[in-house]
DNA sequence: ATAAATAGTGAGCAATCACTTACAAAAGTA
DNA sequence: TACTTTTGTAAGTGATTGCTCACTATTTAT
């Protein structure tokens, strides 16, 4: 991957996640990432490909972060793990995630539950800890951690600390 | 408001929620609602005085669905009401509703809180519950609830029922 | 009935869109 | 060195964008 390769990656993903992708034109991309518009095509083919290369990128990191709890195998400390997903994401990293979770509601883009890993290991996880219904608590707690990882990163979460301690508390952690 | 007023905001509502509000274009918009595309212009000004006028009505339409459940005296009740929300949306309904949710997203358009009412509510009734932190629960069960709506819409939750039951059952209702 | 205001049309506007092409610079290979 | 491949540019391409304008049709008010 060239140097510019990487620019061009770089100010796409920071684009698409701020703007959106439709409102993200390749001229724009090529002048945030000093590179003429027409090495786009040469490197990326169009501008789907773009977001395909951002996109085939994105399931090597969501599986990196999620690895850690897939391996663990305490069951508390699976649960634990999880809650303290979101709130450990860094800022630099941002653009990236927000670009993930803005995807999930354009249609071109039908999101084959990355995360469906993730909530088979919460299931066992529940189960092991005699949960009356492991499925069905897996679920919510997947949605409470993708609902706070919205929440963070379009900056609309306060008090975080207090809020972690609030839900590991709930789950006995 | 005239019949070809409706049908343009109908068709723009309709393009916007399932293609999104840039990849629609105004001309789109016309021929979807059998009229001309100066129209569009000679009632609403420019494509994003179109999304106002949808803005400005959703205000009115989400104070209609939360109403019940703010003016629900009985704590209980209230967090019932609020849990089954989601679930009472109905399919005619949902273009409208998902283009709320995508709107979240949309950085233009920044969120003042609609749903803020409602997690004052909830927290009074946590509190009359004697919930040990009312507060961080009102913006928990908000979460949930937000969540279910949005997989819903999305057409993503299976087992409605059993869920809806299970929620119920966690916060013994 | 007449005038004024409003509703509606369709052609046309400059700007921008994603993308192509012709060509030059650089890097790799023999 | 000489040759091939890759990397890069700049000036285009036709199509589409949001929007305006000159105009007609219809409604409303007097």
């Amino acid at each position: 991957m060239t140097d510019k390769q990487e620019k061009i990656l770089h100010a796409a993903l920071e684009l698409f996640s701020n703007e959106g992708y439709n409102a993200t034109s390749t001229s724009k991309i090529g002048k945030k990432a000093g590179v003429s518009e027409g090495l786009i095509f040469r490197h990326f083919t169009n501008k789907q490909g773009l977001l395909d290369a951002i996109i085939k990128d994105a399931e090597v990191r969501i599986a990196e972060v999620i690895m850690p709890i897939i391996m663990e195998t305490d069951a508390k400390t699976v649960l634990k793990k999880a809650i303290e997903l979101p709130f450990g994401v860094k800022e630099s990293e941002f653009d990236f995630w927000r670009l993930q979770f803005k995807l999930k509601w354009e249609v071109a883009y039908n999101n084959p539950q990355k995360m469906q890993p993730l909530i088979d290991k919460l299931a066992t996880a529940f189960e092991a800890l005699e949960y009356e219904n492991p499925n069905l608590e897996a679920i919510l707690l997947n949605q409470i951690v993708e609902s706070i990882s919205s929440e963070i990163l379009k900056g609309n979460l306060k008090q975080q600390e207090a809020y972690k301690s609030f839900l590991l508390l709930k789950y006995k952690l």
